[in-house]
DNA sequence: AAAGATACATAAGTTTTCGAGGTATCAAAT
DNA sequence: ATTTGATACCTCGAAAACTTATGTATCTTT
């Protein structure tokens, strides 16, 4: 990702389970897509994060797959189980408050929509 | 520091570097206490992860340090050198910018003040 | 006298992510 | 025809950041 990295750490679950809730189903490689054009490209999730975050997620329960295939060419959806869909929405309010809270700090005013 | 806290991580520093810029000159304890009391509890700077921070930053230059005695009890001051004030003010408008790319993914609107 | 707050510090272990590497298909350009 | 670049999956060793636990000591309040 190519912000100076370290300040993305901890937000890579959240973002996958909000792009998911938003999309509904989308494969490893969209998901990176989908994060960079939404922004601009300033936050690019690489593969060797990405993977293994969606596969803990997948263990935990909260993400179930589907696989399809393009010719050859193996696709994996992934989206939200029950359980997913109500993690997704907890660790989505968790990070807005995070937000508002470093906010605090930072002398941002920031506004919930 | 208690959010689920994995979202902290990688803001640490730039916490640190915004309340010595804001204040001037702090110790160790009364920068827990600082981000606790201006989040209302929410961001709880443990020492485990603070001192070794401070320490780094020290080793790196950008913070210099002076000892006080109230009474017995040692008191270490940190302040932001040249370089210090700086890289703060890099690194705050660099997490300043990330929330705000954060927001993009999240449907927040966030406005820089 | 004990408990709780103040004040410093280290260290082992966990988690998360990075960076590099690996395999393979498909489309477009040379 | 073949090379390049995009698409698409994946793993693994190493690094970084933080947690939890532990340690020492002083001062204040009960």
């Amino acid at each position: 990702m190519s912000f100076s990295t370290e300040l993305i750490k901890g937000t890579l679950r959240t973002i996958i389970l909000k792009l998911l809730s938003d999309h509904g189903k989308l494969y490893g490689y969209e998901l990176t897509q989908k994060a960079k054009e939404m922004t601009g490209g300033k936050i690019q999730i690489t593969e060797g994060a990405l993977y293994p975050t969606l596969h803990a997620l997948e263990r935990e329960g909260l993400l179930v797959t589907e696989v399809e295939y393009i010719g050859k060419r193996v696709r994996k959806y992934y989206y939200l189980s029950e359980s997913g869909s109500a993690a997704s929405s907890q660790k989505i309010s968790e990070l807005q408050d995070f937000i508002n809270t470093i906010g605090l700090l930072l002398d941002l005013k920031t506004f919930t929509v």
